[in-house]
DNA sequence: AGATACCGGTATCGAATGTATACCGTCGCA
DNA sequence: TGCGACGGTATACATTCGATACCGGTATCT
């Protein structure tokens, strides 16, 4: 059988799977922890920008989602652990095309902004 | 040369090259013009659930950014035609593995937040 | 003893973003 | 005259986001 289910439907719950991995810092967190697992403010500094609060939500929905493991170690100072689980690994692949895009793109999509953005001269 | 971009630097141009295709809407409307041009209409009939405004505003950034091109055909009643441009058709390439994983993952996902998210009873 | 730093987060607040709903002008048609 | 098609806007509201500050507990430095 071919797909199950269709992402235009509205009612379709790939709609919520698709609004996760668009969930502006899921790609971010799950190319972070790509190469394994890392601490929270490992993942912090890794993702320049980031607040906590926002990654705090970002990595507690993906742990929703089976996407990664929290592991807390315990002890002090506190120790936990984020890391991929397969399903999470598995949405690596994708997502890494999607990164290669972007990347790869950066200079049409700069020009493309530059020519429709910029013909506004005040007054 | 390898990566002139790198993903995770805040300051870098591709985060927002990723936050435009994360926009909620984008990855729906790439993949609704996959097939060949449509018009406004058409567009918000196939992705369903999504309003006039957000498409409106989907499809002016991305034709500021490129991707597609907004055709004016005038006449009466108006006849507007949204097509893919060079750029935003290389796009579809890594944002159909997307959608594909989200179709193929959606019961992972959805298992997966039954567990988590069910244990909640009242008071 | 006191001050400070580390770790993994919360709390709070204002700004930005997204959604729902209603409406617009022009034309053709009955 | 009244209605619908088309391609959007306008308005009001809800949700989410981001910046900043702060917390508890321990270890370490002075």
């Amino acid at each position: 059988m071919g797909k199950a289910y269709n992402v235009m439907a509205a009612t379709c719950p790939s709609r919520v799977v698709l609004h996760r991995i668009g969930a502006r810092w899921t790609v971010f967190a799950v190319n972070a922890l790509e190469h394994g697992p890392m601490r929270f403010t490992e993942l912090k500094a890794h993702i320049r920008g980031i607040t906590p609060k926002a990654l705090t939500e970002t990595l507690r929905a993906m742990e929703a989602d089976g996407l990664l493991v929290r592991t807390d170690l315990g002890g002090n100072p506190p120790h936990v652990e984020y890391a991929l689980t397969d399903l999470g690994r598995s949405l690596l692949v994708p997502l890494r095309a999607v990164r290669q895009w972007a990347e790869a793109h950066v200079p049409d999509i700069l020009a493309a902004r530059e020519r429709s953005g910029d013909p506004e001269p005040a007054t």
